[in-house]
DNA sequence: AAGCTTTTGTGAATGAGAACACAAGGTTAA
DNA sequence: TTAACCTTGTGTTCTCATTCACAAAAGCTT
């Protein structure tokens, strides 16, 4: 508990772990080595030992981890400690189904907030959130939502982007396949998923 | 060209800089330096002409390299220099997002199968393919499909994935928060979208 | 309470990837 | 042809991440 710089490979396992606890735990396992958890989600103990050890000691020798503190923890550390408020932005193929998809709420985010430039779309209610025009977006400010998932066309995603930090996002998960210039204390994760699919002929075997 | 092995990261980063070749092409650009693309992509030009040394040396000392050639090497290498059929197997809500996607194309990816479990959804047609019955999946075999697209539900995953390794697969995109245990010929990329999403926060300013 | 067992936490060693820096090779112009 | 000028390709260096390996600490047993 020494550290200085926290590598970003650390940060990126911390979620996994997460899972991992939280699975184990409803599992029934109250207690968990790094061996167990390891095993579980197919990664070396050593990797999960020294990846905590960046943020304090949290087990105890011998034993092992307490499951629900481990998970207190690591959810401290990723800031998911209380729930997090979203705004997604383009509500059509990609965006509808990310609308209605549960598996956000395990780490404490929800979506509160929809907003699309198609008169078609607006008014719609999906999942209890009614889409609204997107020249309304400054009303995210006042419900403090700090979070936008964006899943607009390409060729928007830029000036979307503007426009959301202009009104207090600090965080974007970018569904378009682009750069996003964004001022630097805004953090933006893309996903970019035709680029991911195209690695894989890479890998497959000749016949 | 004398390197023996090559690096994941490297292979990682050849989509994008072939994406990026792709656009600066339409955008009229003939020829390309490592700058230039490093520039419009955001990159380092080092790392560029790194990565493509693995590979051999494509381009033109004092010029850069031709856009065309440039593009053709590279789709040689990721081996997207002839079509990849796929199949898609789940089409619920992120299913059916995928199904209509048009961005896999520019990479050579065509996807000409769908099959789900679902009676409701079996016999559908979306975007002209018929969504088949998960039962006759062997079919794909006779097909030459050798990509997955998984978008299941996570518990069903595992065993779609086996099936799907059974009638021929040899790379599988999978979207299902979960670890597919599949023989070691078979190339996995996993897309977790609420695993990326939770390390939003711990990036994102205090206030 | 002493010894045995287990598993953590972490320095040290190893390994891998990114950045540097420049010679090699090619173009252009005169 | 020669000189000035670019930009590639790559050996070297440096930085960062993973693995190793073991002392330190805790529980359990007798
Ligand atoms: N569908 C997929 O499976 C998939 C996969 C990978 C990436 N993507 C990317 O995700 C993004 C969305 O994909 P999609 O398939 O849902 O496209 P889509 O065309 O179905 O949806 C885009 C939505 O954004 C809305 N929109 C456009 N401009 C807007 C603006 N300025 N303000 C507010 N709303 C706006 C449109 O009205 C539409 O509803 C695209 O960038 C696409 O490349 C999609
Ligand atoms: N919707 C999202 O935005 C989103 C985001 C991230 C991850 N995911 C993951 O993607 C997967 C699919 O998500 P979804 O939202 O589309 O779920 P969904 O429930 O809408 O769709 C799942 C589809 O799979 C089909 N299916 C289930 N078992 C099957 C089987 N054995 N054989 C064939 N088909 C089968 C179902 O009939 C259904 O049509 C899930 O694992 C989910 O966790 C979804």
């Amino acid at each position: 508990m020494r550290h200085y710089r926290i590598p970003d490979e650390t940060v990126k396992r911390l979620p996994v772990y997460l899972r991992g606890a939280v699975l184990l735990l409803k599992d029934g396992k109250k207690s968990l080595s790094s061996g167990e958890l390891a095993g579980f989600i197919g990664a070396s103990p050593a990797q999960i030992r020294k990846d905590f050890s960046y943020f304090g000691a949290f087990g105890t020798r011998g034993v092992g981890y307490d499951t629900p503190k481990l998970i207190k923890q690591i959810s401290k550390i990723l800031k998911l400690n209380k729930r997090h408020k979203a705004v997604l932005v383009g509500i059509g193929n990609l965006g509808t189904a990310i609308m209605v998809y549960t598996g956000f709420s395990i780490y404490g985010f929800s979506i509160e907030a929809a907003f699309d430039n198609d008169a078609k779309k607006i008014g719609k209610k999906i999942n209890g959130i009614t889409i609204e025009d997107i020249a309304k977006l400054r009303t995210i400010r006042a419900k403090k939502i700090q979070i936008a998932i964006l899943a607009v066309t390409s060729g928007q995603a830029q000036r979307v982007a503007e426009s959301l930090v202009n009104n207090g996002i600090k965080g974007i998960l970018n569904f378009s396949p682009c750069r996003l210039e964004v001022p630097k204390n805004i953090k933006v994760i893309s996903i970019d998923i035709a680029l991911d699919m195209a690695r894989l002929p890479y890998y497959m075997p000749k016949t």
